[in-house]
DNA sequence: GATGAATGATATAAGATATAACAGTCTAGA
DNA sequence: TCTAGACTGTTATATCTTATATCATTCATC
């Protein structure tokens, strides 16, 4: 066997992963989007006027790490921010925010399909329950 | 829903991904390791002598990474260099290297079985086949 | 109204990952 | 044999991701 390590569930998730971002950020490369990005302008199109702190809580990125994320995302004009109250700011797409999203949307389907694809047919109704599972909740 | 990512196979899949590897970091931590670490202990100790870019392809790690990679490894003591060649280096593990691995080693026990055991024991059989299959090959 | 929590923001640090370039070394074919 | 090309370790550098600590402002609750 080349790598000893292939029989820990663990460390094949971690190199599951890491192969299947790589793949996910070359298709999203042309339209100048990282998967983060992806992810952020999907929950806010899922969650129209979510705020700052929640849409971090959701992807569990940090306050902190917000602020230039957002900045980057306003600045590309894909998103706008309103104030709610004297703290929150609620997010939503622009036009070209939805416009780009609908793009970037049909390439995530794309790699999300080659991605199952490579699991046999009989294991595929088990690969969400089990990654959900190895998910699981890191809330105490 | 909270996550309307979470039907995402892809995302919920580095989702998992960094929820575990914080996971065994924390573990790690009292012994001043951290999971990669780990990583290139284990492959040494299990092809004893592999060399420095050896191991960096197997572990998908760059040349150029390894250097301070293996560089502070070796300051801790666990592991040596020698030389084989005018140009490669063979790596082995030290005595201590050895021994800090036996404790790392049950504690990276202790967090796959934890892992799995987050896993409906009808599903635990299908979990490291679907993840083989997830992770692929990236190699043309 | 005062206290404590929440929000956005700033600065900073550390870790991981990637590329480019270089010198020395090995290998294989002319 | 000698040379061209590939490989190894290395340095320097850049970027992305994630984490922490701190601050002022604002909200909610008692």
């Amino acid at each position: 066997m080349q790598d000893p390590l292939a029989r820990y569930p663990g460390y094949v998730l971690r190199r599951a992963s890491a192969a299947a971002l790589a793949k996910l950020n070359e298709r999203l490369e042309p339209l100048q989007l990282r998967h983060a990005d992806v992810a952020l302008l999907m929950l806010i199109d899922a969650q129209p006027g979510v705020s700052q702190s929640q849409a971090g809580r959701i992807l569990d990125i940090q306050r902190a790490n917000m602020v230039p994320f957002i900045a980057r995302l306003e600045k590309q004009g894909l998103i706008e921010r309103q104030q709610i109250d004297g703290r929150s700011r609620a997010l939503q797409l622009t036009a070209n925010g939805q416009s780009i999203l609908t793009q970037a949307r049909q390439r995530v389907d794309d790699y999300e399909m080659a991605l199952l694809n490579q699991v046999p047919v009989s294991l595929r109704a088990h690969v969400l329950p089990i990654l959900m599972a190895l998910w699981g909740d890191t809330a105490p």
